[in-house]
RNA sequence: GCCCGGAUGGUGGAAUCGGUAGACACGCAGGACUUAAAAUCCUGUGGCCAUUGCGGUCGUGUGGGUUCAAGUCCCACUCCGGGUACCA
């Protein structure tokens, strides 16, 4: 009886889906455990070998914790809004939905042939009318919230409107833009003098007509309209965020990007920053993700400084280095500092006003591309807080207008930057430190001594920091501050593949829909394109009003969805909320999130901070989504080359390529078998190559040369689950995937080893069979038999546990051989294995497990444990070294202290021949592990 | 530039707490079975020297250090991968 995979993976796939097999349910009684892999988006490719590796890693996990006796939530579904099918909808008409559906349908059939035990019933779509209800429902729950920086938490914006009709804005301490109340200035119909700087009183607010406190109101919001300057790509007719650009240019696709001022939603972020930063401490993430997104965020602690400039106007400007505030020699600004045009006189206006045009023509891309340096002199001067001496005010576009203030304090001694800006435009370079030498380049040394810089004099960063910022605060010219990189994120695409807005407009004020007349859904459109006009396609709907009042047309970005969904598993179908508290409570954190790294600065960015907002507010008992999470690396392929004489249709084999002026052509990795080419297959592959002739190594055969890439089609190296399941099976697939290596490693794609870990599991399978049929011993197995089943059941079990799924692998093939050499057929020994093994091969241990006799599924069954009384040995084999060399091995009863194993070792025979006649200096005995003699 | 990873046989990798480097598998070589091939099974397989056998010696990117003992810890460097950037 061979190990017939086919029929045996057929079977048991058909009986678990009919017995719903990995339904789970709440169970009050059982300890939870949440383990989650990061949903697909379903695209027209379908999957390649890559995408389950993750998959099966977690699987395997969630598997061998039901065995521990775990109520496990481990659910998949679809991120099923997205570009790839409304760019198909536009070439071809047709409706995305129907793509989507099509592609998921492929998705599920590949992941089904890989024996997952995903409670399917539990499965969510982003794109479905019955989730994306509730994903509106929360974006409204944001428009719906302020942040409160005295409680440090969202709350909601009625206690705001409490506050201003109590007391106005007096004791409101909320996160905001700082110079909110100049853009509010510039709202039709304020009620403010232009002397109003964002204070107002009660009856300031009661005076206020409905669409002034709804402009007002809209500045405190957590999702906000706002206008903001955006990366427009013209080319997809859409806003991008900043994690959907690579290099300057778009993600998908790669068109140009440029910067566009526009009214976007957008989502207040940086409100999050601190905690986004220092919650990191609280979870078990990889190292680098986090520091990833530490960096993203992008917390610096410095300085406001304030320089009082000509004409009433103050330059504010952000440093990290205060103490270098001496070394100052002029300002930059930003080319969009809103004080260039105030500051400018007169001689220096056309100079001025041609290099801000000029920055403005220039896209991000290309102010980074060139590297040369550019500024201009605005003719003013402001005055230095400390020294009182006039510094000069220059704009260059070095400074960025939309971090810190726009605009720096430049020390050319002590910033690369602002020492190449000042030697290009000669301007002063003051030295400030007592022993740099300044001739070539700044000094950026945070431990370099201060001089000619009076009361600071002596001191360095570290001491002077402190003193000059008590100084500021004594002149009222500035004060510690803490910066962040991260910016609030743009929430508006105009896109048709995606929520709508749960936002209509009357007279122009948006207003929200409320939550019982949720989903809006998503209407139909003649074309998935912009209007003539440049508006979003949903302007193309028909009937897009709410009683004649205009819709909103954006539709919401890709990770709105995904921010939520995990935890719309825990409740999948339920009509009246989000989620029950009960469930919520019940299933709480993802313990384990399985994914790729490249969502570092986005997906698990967005879903940190909205689970924080759902926290604050109450809805949830967690403040962070994912409690620990590995990533997997990424697998690549690993391409096949035949080698063509140069103008001819004879291939020579790879090891006499050199011969000859050849050309490398792919070839299809199907065609090819551990390096070697399948003629025949290869001439009937493309009738180019049908009349090929070739020339083969001294063995007859012809090799190929590879190389690792990406898989892709073009290059002939895609492999595909269903051709290997198909093959080997899935559980070969999936012991297969593990066995590779480590999960969180980028490695080739190579199926060249599979054969070894199929082998395996017919070996493993052969275990229960005799005379070719299925048959067990009863007897009571040896002592040697129960220490390789124990010894193997505590070396798996402690490599689950620290998630070391490939060294499992080997665990069961050396558990498999030793058995093997024993000639062990014994149940006693065998059932605990096949236990073990269901993680890894479900289908093969359900099949021996009923041969065994059972009538309820291996999957339920407890974890096997280790017993020491199988474990422990009489003897242990010491390694005697002699000066850190192994000389011989010298077995001795492991009870006996040190100073008999010493006594042994130096009794021994050998011990005379390795001293060499010397004596030994010192004689280390370490119990249980080895025997060193120093000479 | 800065930050974070990594480098072990022909290949993928193992070595979990500083304690026998190379587990397990692939590949390769030889053998058994076979008319032959496939499949299967057995043996060998880091380099060099020696080889009848015992063995010796070098060896975890490079150079140094700590230690009785280093793939593992420390210092300096080289190369590879990832993140990020006129971020003040």
């Amino acid at each position: 009886m061979e190990y017939d995979f086919r029929n045996i993976e057929a079977n048991w796939r058909k009986k678990w889906a009919r017995d719903e097999s990995y339904k789970v349910t709440e169970d009050p009684n059982k300890k939870k455990f949440y383990v989650l892999d990061m949903f697909p988006y379903p695209s027209g490719a379908g999957l390649h070998v890559g995408h389950p590796l993750g998959y099966i890693a977690s699987d395997i996990y969630a598997r061998y914790m039901r065995h521990k006796g775990f109520n496990v939530l481990h659910p998949m579904g679809y991120d099923s809004f997205g570009l790839p099918a409304e760019q198909y909808a536009i070439l071809t008409g047709q409706h995305p939905a129907k793509t989507t559906e099509q592609n998921i349908e492929r998705y599920r059939e590949q992941l089904d042939k890989i024996g997952f035990s995903y409670d399917w019933s539990r499965e969510v779509r982003t794109s479905s009318p019955e989730y994306y209800k509730w994903t509106q429902w929360i974006f409204g729950l944001l428009f719906n919230a302020w942040y409160d920086l005295d409680s440090n938490k969202t709350r909601p914006i009625s206690e705001l409107i409490e506050k201003f009709e109590e007391n106005g804005s007096y004791g409101v301490n909320a996160h905001m833009d700082e110079e909110w109340w100049k853009t509010y200035l510039l709202e039709a119909d304020h009620i403010f003098s232009p002397y109003f700087e964002g204070e107002f009183t009660d009856t300031d607010w009661k005076s206020m007509s409905e669409a002034q406190k709804e402009a007002l109101l809209m500045n405190y919001r957590v999702s906000y309209l706002a206008d903001s300057v955006v990366n427009w790509c013209p080319a997809l007719g859409t806003v991008l965020a900043n994690d959907e650009i690579k290099d300057g240019v778009s993600e998908r696709g790669g068109h140009a990007v440029e910067q566009k001022k526009m009214r976007q939603w957008s989502m207040r972020i940086s409100a999050y920053s601190e905690r986004l930063i220092s919650d990191l401490d609280t979870i078990d993430w990889p190292e680098n993700i986090k520091e990833i997104q530490r960096n993203w965020i992008g917390k610096s602690s410095g300085a406001r400084v304030r320089f009082q400039a000509e004409k009433e106007v103050t330059i504010e400007v952000f440093t990290t280095r205060p103490d270098t505030l001496c070394g100052v020699s002029f300002l930059t600004l930003a080319p969009e500092h809103e004080s260039v045009e105030v500051l400018t006189t007169a001689e220096q206006r056309d100079a001025v006003m041609d290099y801000v045009a000029n920055a403005k023509l220039k896209t991000e891309r290309d102010r980074m591309a060139e590297k040369k340096i550019s500024g201009v002199f605005t003719g003013s001067f402001a005055l230095h807080p400390l020294t009182g001496e006039q510094v000069p005010i220059w704009i260059g576009d070095y400074v960025l207008a939309g971090y810190g203030t726009g605009a720096v304090m430049a020390v050319p001694a002590g910033d690369q930057r602002d020492y190449d800006f000042a030697k290009h435009f000669n301007l002063e370079i003051k030295n400030i430190f007592a022993e740099s030498d300044l001739s070539e380049k700044a000094e950026t040394s945070k431990d370099a001594t201060l001089a000619n810089s009076d009361f600071l004099n002596g001191m360095n960063y570290h001491t002077a920091f402190d003193a000059v910022c008590e100084r500021l605060v004594e002149l009222s010219a500035g004060e510690k501050r803490v910066n962040y990189r991260l910016r609030d994120a743009v929430f508006s695409r105009q896109r048709y593949w995606g929520e709508p807005f749960p936002i209509y407009y009357e007279n122009g004020i948006p207003r929200l829909i409320d939550t019982e007349e949720l989903p809006t859904q998503l209407p139909d459109v003649d074309a998935y394109l912009p209007t003539e006009s440049g508006e979003p396609p949903l302007a193309r709907a028909k009937n897009w009003d709410r009683n004649g009042m205009p819709m909103e047309c954006n539709t919401m970005p890709g990770w709105a969805g995904s921010s939520w969904y995990f935890l719309r598993y825990m409740d999948p179908n339920n009509h009246s909320v989000f989620a029950s508290e009960e469930r919520i409570k019940y299933w709480g954190q993802v313990d384990l999130y399985m994914g790729g790294a490249e969502h570092a600065t986005g997906h698990l960015l967005y879903s940190r901070f909205w689970t924080k907002v759902l926290f604050d507010l109450g809805y949830i008992p967690f403040n962070e989504p994912f409690k620990k999470m590995i990533n997997q690396g990424m697998i690549l392929g690993r391409s096949s080359f035949v080698y063509r004489i140069k103008d001819s249709n004879t291939f020579i084999t790879f090891e006499r390529r050199k011969e000859f002026e050849t050309q490398r052509l792919y070839a299809d990795i199907s065609l090819v078998d551990n390096d070697k080419l399948n003629i025949e297959a290869f001439k009937n592959w493309l009738p180019e190559y049908a009349n090929a002739e070739f020339m083969l190594n001294e063995n007859g055969e012809y090799t190929c040369g590879w190389e690792v890439e990406k898989m892709s089609k073009s290059k002939y190296n895609v492999q595909t689950p269903d051709e290997l399941v198909e093959k080997f099976g899935a559980d070969t697939l999936r012991c297969y995937e593990m066995f590779l290596g480590p999960v969180e490693q980028s490695k080739p794609w190579d199926t060249k080893g599979i054969s070894g870990v199929h082998n395996f599991l017919r070996r493993f399978h052969r275990l229960f069979l005799a005379n070719e049929t299925f048959s067990v011993s009863s007897e009571e197995a040896t002592a040697a038999e129960m220490r390789v089943v124990h010894k193997t059941i505590k070396k798996i079990t402690e490599d689950l546990e620290r998630f070391s799924w490939n060294t499992v692998v080997s665990a069961f093939m050396i558990a498999t051989n030793e058995l093997t050499d024993l000639k062990c057929n014994k149940r006693a020994a065998l059932e605990p294995l096949v236990i073990m093994l269901s993680p890894y091969a479900p289908h093969l241990a359900e099949e021996l497990w009923k041969n065994l006799g059972h009538s309820t599924s291996v999957m339920n069954e407890s974890w096997p444990v280790a017993e020491n009384k199988f474990l422990e040995d009489d003897n242990f084999e010491y390694p005697v070294s002699f000066n850190g060399k192994t000389r011989f091995f010298l077995s001795l009863p492991v009870g006996i202290s040190a100073a008999d194993v010493e006594a042994q070792v130096m009794a021994h025979e050998s011990t005379v021949k390795y001293l060499e006649g010397k004596t030994p200096k010192k004689i280390i005995v370490v119990p249980k592990r080895i025997v060193n003699v120093v000479m």
